[in-house]
DNA sequence: ACATTAAGTGATT
DNA sequence: AATCACTTAATGT
C-alpha cells in the first residue's frame, strides 16, 4: 500500500467509515483519488459532461441554478461528508448537468470516475443507501429553497443566506459586498444595501464595506 | 492626487 | 422590491 492510499483511507474513515462497508473502501481507495479546488473554482457548470464524482472530505461548493447568460441562483450549499447526488444520475444515464457547481471554500475531495458509480449501485448495499440517502437530502434543501422564493420576504431570505454562509465558513464574519450577495440572491445591490441596512439597525447583523458580522442565526 | 470600486439615498414605478 | 440617477465613502496606484 503506498502513502496516497494510506493518506485517502486515512481521510475516507474520517467522514465515511460509518457508512461504508469494507470492501467498499478498499474500492474507493484504490480508484478514488483525492485532489484540491480553489475557492471560485467552477467544478462543473451547466451543459457539461461530469466525468467524477467528488465526495466532499473538506471546504464547501455553492450549487447555483443559472438562466441562459447572467441571471443566476444560489440554492445550496454542500459539505464535507456530502455529496452531489444530482450528479449521479448525470453519471449514470451520460445526460448533461443542469446545475452549475462553484468552489465556496476551498475543497478537498475524492473523485471517484463515473463508470464505478454506476457499477457499486448494484454491488454495495452501504453505496445504494448512501446515494438514496444523499438525493433524500438534496430534495429538502430544494424544497427548502422552493419555499423560500415562494414564501419569504427578501429581508428573510437575505438573513437565512447570511447565517447560511456563517454556518459554512465556520465564522460568524463574512468578507463579502453587496453585489455579490444581490447576484446570489438574484435581486439589486439596492435591495441589499437597504434590507442590510434595516438587519443592522435590528442588531441582527454589524456590517461595514466588505465585512458583515451576522449576529443573529 | 486621482481613479476605481463599494455603499448610501431619494424619487419613481 | 426593482430601477434610475446621483452622492458619498473607502481603497488602490
Amino acid at each position: 500500500m503506498n502513502t496516497q492510499e494510506i493518506i485517502l483511507r486515512e481521510k475516507l474513515s474520517e467522514y465515511y467509515t460509518t457508512v461504508f462497508e469494507k470492501e467498499l473502501i478498499d474500492e474507493i481507495v484504490e480508484i478514488g483519488f483525492i485532489d484540491k479546488l480553489k475557492s471560485g473554482s467552477t467544478m462543473i457548470d451547466i451543459g457539461e459532461n461530469m466525468t467524477h464524482i467528488p465526495l466532499i472530505l473538506s471546504g464547501a461548493v455553492k450549487i447555483i441554478r443559472q438562466e441562459k447568460e447572467g441571471d443566476e441562483l444560489v440554492l445550496y450549499f454542500l459539505e464535507k461528508g456530502d455529496t452531489c447526488a444530482i450528479s449521479f444520475i448525470n453519471c449514470i444515464n451520460r445526460k448533461k448537468s443542469i446545475f452549475k457547481g462553484v468552489v465556496e471554500n476551498d475543497i478537498e475531495a475524492i473523485f471517484i470516475p463515473v463508470d464505478k458509480i454506476d457499477e457499486w449501485l448494484a454491488k454495495y448495499k452501504s453505496w445504494r443507501h448512501f446515494i438514496i440517502d444523499s438525493y433524500h437530502f438534496r430534495l429538502i434543501e430544494m424544497v427548502e429553497s422552493i419555499d423560500g422564493l415562494a414564501f419569504m420576504k427578501m429581508n428573510q431570505r437575505l438573513l437565512k443566506y447570511l447565517s447560511d454562509k456563517a454556518k459554512i465558513n465556520q465564522d460568524i464574519n463574512l468578507e463579502i459586498t453587496h453585489q455579490e450577495i444581490a447576484k446570489d440572491l438574484n435581486t439589486s445591490r439596492v435591495v441589499v444595501t437597504r434590507l442590510l441596512k434595516q438587519l443592522h439597525n435590528d442588531g441582527k447583523v454589524f456590517s461595514t464595506r466588505n465585512k458583515i458580522k451576522v449576529l443573529d442565526f
